[in-house]
DNA sequence: CATTGACCTTGCCAGGGTGGCAAGGTCGAG
DNA sequence: CTCGACCTTGCCACCCTGGCAAGGTCAATG
């Protein structure tokens, strides 16, 4: 199976496999008399390992240290459940911020008429910082 | 007042201000006869205005849509509106699919003993996608 | 057999937004 | 004069993906 068959089955493009491939996450391929890389049925399983841990939202570093305990008949589930966890506090994080972001935004777009005046409380609080309180919002 | 002066007094760093002005989102600053970039109380202002832009999460591009309104004394407070409830639709968008990834993890977690075993539901999940399904978190 | 079109290969450039480092000019104080 | 702090420009790095180019390969046509 070449890459293009191997990028439609797993759902990642032929593109990302071989960038992929490139950085390390992945070992290199075996190529035919062409020159072409080739893909078996434990490749595309691999593959689509990947595929799923990027949508959950994890690094390639993180999808990195994931292949490496998938792959690891020694693994302890505490292992995996702690990189797990540590991305659930990461989006905790990131959900709070953009919470708090969204809130402001909602506080002072609410204050404004939003009619074809020019005066707008929410250029006023972005001049002045009156209502962006902290929020602690700084990436 | 030199770049690192307003930098310091707007919060944002030397090197951003630089940047800002290559992409046009600032006006070339005046120069002193040394060469040196020169800003004034004006200057001040619109530095603090695009910080506290930023720190709302609005994009560098967006940023230049507010600046432009700011300075526009016959804008339509609609139109900031608009932009503002356009990127609160983007942070809801950013929230759902992160709060998404977050349910999912959260679940294939509770189901991993954690111990120093090898057997995890949450590399199960990734490895077969039954328990991750459809939660629309594909950016 | 020749051509076509789909596929593969590698390599480079782009983005957004920032940090880092280099090599040089300039200022003010000791 | 010298030293350190500051300024200047320019390039490279990150992360991850897309796009485009120039070329090789394959299978199926005419």
């Amino acid at each position: 199976m070449n890459i293009g068959q191997a990028a439609r089955h797993s759902g990642l493009t032929a593109k990302m496999i071989r960038y992929y491939e490139t950085i390390g996450l992945l070992a290199p391929a075996g190529r035919g008399a062409n020159g072409y890389r080739r893909y078996g049925d434990k490749d595309l399983h691999q593959l689509a390992f990947i595929k799923r841990a990027r949508d959950m939202g994890f690094s390639l570093d993180e999808v990195s240290r994931l292949l490496a305990l998938w792959q690891d008949r020694q693994r302890a589930s505490a292992d995996v459940k702690a990189l797990a966890e540590a991305h659930i506090d990461d989006l905790e994080r990131k959900i709070a911020e953009l919470v708090g972001l969204r809130d402001t935004l909602r506080e002072l777009v609410g204050h404004c008429q939003g009619d074809e005046r020019p005066d707008c409380p929410i250029l006023r609080g972005l001049e002045s910082g009156c209502c962006a309180g902290d929020h602690g919002a700084d990436d």
